[in-house]
DNA sequence: GCTAGAATGATGAACGTCAATCTTTTTCAG
DNA sequence: CTGAAAAAGATTGACGTTCATCATTCTAGC
């Protein structure tokens, strides 16, 4: 047995081809009693559009757009390489990535991303931007021009975004904690936190799980302030010997970027404090097998570029789309499962 | 600009329509010269094929099979669950997928689901299977056919398989060691390794990289010998308690599945052995949150069906398909983190 | 230079849907 | 009962490709 068509509805619902079109793409001028009619045919033949062929009548393309820092190294590169992929990947299936990049931590530039979009040059936009209320306006009014907005990486809930692709970071932060803990082994110190900016919503997340945890399970340890250290490498180096020079560290958790400088500011320290941080990149691969770090947690960019345009694709074609499908599981390295 | 299509490449090439499509669908008939012509248009234009068009015409639908055991719960419940869904979700992209069961640890079993499947019937399966020559032979025999072969969650590295999408096992080994190494904080004592069956690789897999790691890291730890549990709850908490009876253990390493028995052996005995499983499911989440098991390795299976859809579908379009694509990243998981 | 056979061209119907246009039928107010 | 408006029907040409058929033009061998 064949798919059911639109001729196979016609036929069940005794209405003309023309008619049941009207319906379902609701072009109005049809009669209460024919919409129910065609509704109730819809239901009995199991039909459903073939998008396929719907895409090839009306030429559709879809448009998506990603707004990320435009920052060369690190994690935020590997995003960019795996949308350059797919973008040569995606395009025999007519689906458009344009990449518009910000300046790092810089709302001005978020905001001048997001207004160069609009509802007729764009179907979807992924944006990686920090909370701010200019920046729940700019998606308000995408969404009301019925672009599909997602967020990525750090989540702006109360914005009007369709979904959030990428990790829990309070879960990243409260696990980081947990591997704190135990890697420390009851022993009592210090642990610094070095966040990117104190604006980023996943920063800031990471920061609130990793303290529920140490506040619950491991008292022995003493949290310093947070520290900014704003993704940059030199400032993060800054940051760590300035602290070291002052204060003896059992452990030391990034939670944004500047893995390099955080290594080089913690160079010929001993003993050397417990060192998590974010992000698998060759960087922090290879202090992971150096012994310089111990543990990574990371974000897959692959799975989160794919999760985010197959997102967008399915809110295009408006089949509904589970919260669920953006969670971005957390993958845990130590030197063993590199 | 829109993109190129036939029509182009035919102006390009200063040749008819027919000739360009018995080029591109080598369908024989064509001068060597002509053919040299065709591809030179084909790249200077661009020109890729339109795939949704192509398959409008040719009424193409990809028929994709997964073989698995039948077994009712755990991560296999999982796996097969999430294939549900994706059945549906993807009807109206015109993929069906058939779902074979199969008796667990069982070749002839698994013999039979492959023999059940041809070249005209399938144009892609994932199997879910243990090493055996005859099994490598039906893998041969398909992929002669035309049927792209996977291998899911264990893999058949010298069959003829076209990808692998699964963990890499040996690396899952190394992280548990290497967790029940730093769980264990020097301590010594004895760890016992409960795998599904021997002769299952990806359970092999997992104990090889365990015992790597564990001889070059942690020699205070003594390995029993592997036993088998044969993923079932009951023969699993045999095997706890009859050992607990003799030796005392520092550590348990469950590679299969059976986690239901491997608790209930395992109540009221103390001091309680560190606990590392492999799969989330709702039996090891709540052991996980009660304390009862250590650590949890998960390979998503959301993932591992998307992986090997996505494959598939891509091998059948004859688009290529790098090694990599097919990585399921491990999730380690912990009472903090899940 | 003729002819068989190869190569190429031309054409049209299909795939399932969209979108536009034009015609016919139905409905209902006056 | 009439007539206008609303609803429904009918038809057509796209979208980019496949595939088959039939007609035409080359190209070699003799």
């Amino acid at each position: 047995m064949q798919r059911p068509t639109i001729h196979d509805v016609a036929d069940a619902a005794r209405l003309s081809l023309a008619t049941v079109d009207r319906v379902l793409n609701n072009r109005g001028g049809v009669a209460e009693k024919s919409v129910r009619k065609v509704t109730k045919a819809v239901a009995e033949t199991g039909y459903v559009r073939d998008i396929a062929a719907a895409n090839l009548s009306r030429k559709r393309r879809y448009r998506f757009a990603f707004i990320l820092p435009g920052i060369a190294t690190g994690f935020v590169a590997l995003l960019r390489a795996e949308l350059a992929k797919e973008q040569i990947r995606l395009r025999p299936d007519k689906i458009e990535l344009e990449i518009i990049e910000t300046a790092p931590f810089d709302t001005p530039s978020q905001l001048a991303a997001l207004r160069s979009l609009s509802g007729d040059t764009t179907n979807g936009v992924a944006v990686f931007a920090a909370e701010a209320p200019e920046i729940h306006d700019e998606i308000a009014r995408l969404a009301h021009q019925g672009v599909h907005v997602l967020t990525l990486v750090s989540d702006l809930p109360r914005s009007q975004r369709d979904a959030y692709v990428g990790p829990d970071n309070v879960a990243a932060g409260r696990t980081a904690a947990a591997f704190m803990g135990r890697f420390s082994a009851g022993r009592s110190g210090t642990i610094l936190m070095v966040t990117g900016s104190l604006a980023s919503r996943d920063h800031m997340e990471r920061v609130m799980g990793f303290r529920m945890v140490m506040a619950e399970r491991f008292p022995n340890l003493t949290l310093l302030p947070a520290a900014q250290g704003f993704d940059s490498a030199e400032t993060v180096r800054k940051l760590i010997s300035d602290t070291l020079k002052t204060t003896p560290l059992a452990g030391i958790y990034a939670v944004g970027a500047g893995n390099r400088g955080l290594l080089e500011g913690l160079r010929d320290t001993s003993p050397r404090p417990v060192t998590i941080v974010h992000e698998l990149t060759d960087i922090s691969r290879a202090a992971l097998l150096s012994g310089e770090i111990d543990l990574v947690i990371d974000q897959n960019p692959v799975a989160e570029v794919r999760a985010a345009i197959s997102i967008m694709r399915d809110l295009s074609d408006n089949r509904d789309v589970t919260t669920a499908r953006g969670a971005i599981p957390l993958n845990i390295f130590i030197r063993e499962n590199i």
